[in-house]
DNA sequence: CCGCATCCTGCACGATACTG
DNA sequence: CAGTATCGTGCAGGATGCGG
């Protein structure tokens, strides 16, 4: 017999959420947010210069819709909006970062790999 | 002044190592490498019904390429061939069973979050 | 200031057929 | 058994313009 085991098998239901959450821009959003606690749009915009208007309005609902990011109107006319992140995304976000951590550790013995696959492969 | 940051801020060569690693396919593979050991191609491609020889393989290659994976030539005629996690990559394993385990307890949230989203979005 | 609508392109992935 | 080759396609994401 079998206790709790530590290694749920991935489902559909695994991939696909983290397909929307792990996809191109949300990663950046997320880490953005959680430097900085709060920020508004184009603050967002100026923080991931590369992302376009259309990817972040995307990504940002994709992350409200999932309950990551809280989306708040603070004025209107003009409008102003504030993106931060929500308790949930918090958990989310130490796993983000353990990703980051151990990419960067582990980036030059990848490097490694790449190279000698490469020669190998040519 | 600040020690040593615990937060590496993202960069391109994270996401794009990120993005072989965490593609929609190698998640499957790496899981099930690690849960059987060593596998052939075959037992792979049954074991993950859904995907296609042509995806497994690209996955393959390219975990292999990124150090992952070690691609193991057992005999030939007939050839058999072993795929099984490189060292580098139990680590890695560690990480996405985090994220497994994460999502699955959040994923009821996660659910609710979507609802409430949806039914104000219409 | 904060978006949405539209058009366009590349690329990931599937389907299918063939080979050492 | 373990792949390669080729073709077709959906969809994420870039570029650009408009709107409350």
């Amino acid at each position: 017999m079998q206790e709790t085991d530590p290694r749920p098998t991935i489902t559909g239901q695994h991939r696909e959420l983290l397909d929307q959450l792990l996809d191109k821009w949300s990663l950046h959003v997320l880490d953005q947010l959680c430097e900085h606690g709060a920020l508004r749009f184009n603050e967002l915009r100026r923080a991931i210069p590369a992302i376009t208007q259309k990817s972040l309005t995307a990504a940002l609902r994709r992350l409200e819709r999932n309950g990551m990011v809280e989306r708040i109107v603070v004025s209107d006319r003009p409008i102003a909006v504030e993106y931060r992140i929500a308790p949930v995304g918090q958990g989310l976000q130490d796993l983000i970062d353990a990703l980051l951590l151990w990419t960067t550790a582990h980036l030059p013995e990848v490097e490694r790999a790449r190279e000698r696959f490469d020669a190998v492969a040519g």
